[in-house]
DNA sequence: ATCCTGACCAGTG
DNA sequence: GCACTGGCCAGGA
């Protein structure tokens, strides 16, 4: 309730996801209501490091739709220390480690 | 109020 | 596979 920022109602989904799981930008949207594109899921997620919410926000376990994250070797690294794999393309299976948004 | 800045995605060639 | 396009939001200064 009094938690009506669309940000702040955005990292409290990426605070559900699961260590060693995975969310795409597009599924956080597609939870909220009403549904919010993911561009601003992104937005959201890339004020994280300027504003620095709290509680924590796992943002690295958000990656594109094609399995693929966007910020670079560091996301990647801390999504592999949770057990994570990558294929030879940089991509993480969805089938396998996508979160499907509930428990 | 205006201006700037950002970590997307599906469709297309 | 990659490059490009259109869509059109929220927050901070």
């Amino acid at each position: 309730m009094g938690m009506s920022r669309l940000y702040d109602e955005i990292y409290a989904v990426v605070r559900r996801i699961p260590p060693g799981m995975v969310a795409t930008y597009g599924q956080i949207g597609m939870s909220l209501a009403p549904p919010c594109p993911a561009r601003t899921v992104g937005w959201a997620l890339a004020a994280v490091g300027r504003i620095d919410p709290r509680p924590p926000v796992p943002w690295q376990r958000v990656v594109n739709a094609q399995g693929k994250v966007s910020t670079g070797e560091h996301q990647r690294q801390l999504l592999e220390a949770e057990g994570i794999e990558f294929d030879t393309a940089g991509r993480i299976d969805l089938e396998r480690f996508g979160w499907a948004g509930h428990e």
